[in-house]
DNA sequence: CCATTTTTTGCAAGCGCGTGCAAAATTGCA
DNA sequence: TGCAATTTTGCACGCGCTTGCAAAAAATGG
């Protein structure tokens, strides 16, 4: 533990315990001289303010949950990661909550937030806005690709699927590709209405036609059984999309693998995320790519501007682009 | 904010507020009518405990550091997350903290490890257990796979390799392969001498000669670049041996995409880890299998430990084992 | 039924720090 | 040099909770 105490470098410094408080904020009015005298103190004493103490005297705290599901590779690999460094690099503390299939509600999650938050960012579709915001005392919490109808009183960053799908049909239109296998996300997920939904659309734009899909879980294993099913229920199409690059990576093993074909001269097999394995050439999979880097640049942005400005300023809402990457 | 404090609940209860503190202290002396009576008026209220008074009143902590390498693909996957849903089960709170190549030791951490911990994790070669120590004011860090002599102030837990690697020796020698090339860890992380040099010794004890070295970081990356390092300076051996199934794999496909070679038939490739993908048909690599669930077992049996014990007891250690999968 | 033991309760003093306020020190300006 | 304006400083209270201690209540037993 560390034992050093603000009084302890006041009494070595000379000056009273709220000097030490103040050199240790920012910008509240400390002398130069004085401020150099606690420094030297707290150094040679090991000092460091007790982020605990502070947060409860101060009423703010700097944690910043980062709520999310519990298969990790089930979203958005390195997400959480990319989140956790940026968030630390900021002064802030992030802390991964996982919420997994058994999470019902808010109780749950009271149970786990044990401490008041800065903000929260939730990227976990079953959590309510409702749920979270009791806890962010800072700021309003921040939902990731929550495209359904959301709580006013949160921030809001989404992706924008339908451009890389555009992309991706148009590709697939040039290339004379008339049908398509669809493995779509879980119903009850955002991403089941960004994405399939989203293809539909697209599809229905174009004079490609949906032959047939399956409903996967994200999972590799999801993938193989779709394309098992699918290939169990009809002739092939010319192209199977899949929500994510984990099913695409599973349905063009089970392809190749159990069903001897060859990808993608007779189908071709396209998911979603770009992970970094979608480029490995034992895959080689064309992918509508969603940037991590992205969305965690807008996340921060968002956080920046609620530091900067008061909280009081209406919801902020961000938008990241996606891109088709064809892979020839 | 949940600003509903043990006061309120006291009052509504009709109790002293130490009464509502001990209602929700395990093992405190309350009567059952008390805390009922708390219990109902807490629920009333919605009051949770903040953790943050509470640990600053206590003089103790929930919260658990988890210190690992910034690059989350490089050491074993989902360890962290796993280890993330264990420790909140038990009610401590794991905070996650990534060193980079920049970390520089203590005062880097020390920046980042602004409160008390309850104990710490440590999954990161760079980092000292001294650098560590000060902050756990419960129990003594736990540190991961330090082969390295280490500080006795510490608990390990340490993976067995020389089993697994002696297995698939034994494995390799039966299949009559006589020369391996070799992709180690980096030269200064622990897994180098377990990994590395423990296949150096088991080769030792077999009739097979080891060719040919690269060092490796891990990534899939530099086990493609090692590949073509390998391959440019001599003829083919019986089998390649990467120091994680990242490297295997990016060494597997710049055989196979690259050089045209068939693996297994051309080269044996095996890696260690057993991550998901290793099974995956594409790869079907063999590989030297570390349960990230025994790790983590071993990581909470040690930390019930001392809980349960006063702490003074002197160094915990575990070994989990390792177990070689041919994959045929 | 009372004396004794055991359990429960409330009091009050902190945990380490932030911060409003008023006093002290410093500065600016005539 | 003298006085007002400004900055710096220290005091002291409080953030929400835990916990040792002593008093109160309940349980025990003869």
């Amino acid at each position: 533990m560390q034992r050093v105490t603000a009084d302890q470098v006041a009494e070595r410094a000379g000056v009273s315990r709220s000097a030490v408080s103040r050199t240790f904020t920012k910008d509240a009015s400390v002398s130069a001289r004085t401020a150099e005298k606690v420094l030297k103190a707290a150094r040679e004493l090991g000092y460091r303010p007790n982020a605990i103490a502070s947060s409860l005297a101060s009423g703010s705290s700097n944690i910043v949950a980062l709520i999310t599901i519990s298969k990790p590779d089930f979203r958005r690999p390195y997400l959480i990661h990319h989140l956790n460094n940026a968030l630390q690099k900021m002064g802030l503390v992030p802390y991964t909550i996982c919420v997994d299939e058994n999470y019902r509600g808010a109780e749950t999650l009271a149970q786990i937030i044990q401490m008041p938050l800065n903000t929260a960012i939730v990227s976990a579709d079953a959590v309510n806005a409702s749920d979270i915001i009791p806890f962010c005392i800072h700021s309003p919490p921040i939902m990731l690709n929550s495209n359904f109808s959301q709580d006013e009183r949160v921030d809001v960053v989404n992706v924008d699927d339908a451009t890389g799908i555009q992309q991706m049909t148009s590709y697939l239109h040039n290339r004379n590709h008339k049908t398509v296998w669809l493995v779509t996300a879980r119903r009850s997920s955002s991403a089941f209405h960004s994405r399939s939904v989203g293809l539909l659309e697209a599809l229905a734009r174009s004079d490609m036609k949906l032959i047939d899909k399956e409903e996967g879980d994200f999972s590799y294993e999801s993938g193989q059984e779709a394309f098992d099913k699918l290939s169990s229920r009809g002739p092939l199409p010319d192209c199977l999309f899949c929500a994510n690059d984990a099913m695409a990576m599973g349905a063009m093993d089970t392809a190749r693998f159990v069903h001897g074909l060859s990808v993608p001269k007779d189908i071709r097999i396209i998911g979603f995320d770009d992970v970094p394995q979608a480029s490995w050439p034992s895959y080689n999979l064309p992918t509508i790519k969603q940037s991590v880097v992205d969305t965690v640049d807008a996340i921060m942005e968002i956080i920046q501007l609620r530091v900067a400005k008061s909280s009081d300023e209406s919801r902020i809402t961000r938008t990241v682009p996606t891109s088709f990457i064809a892979r020839e």
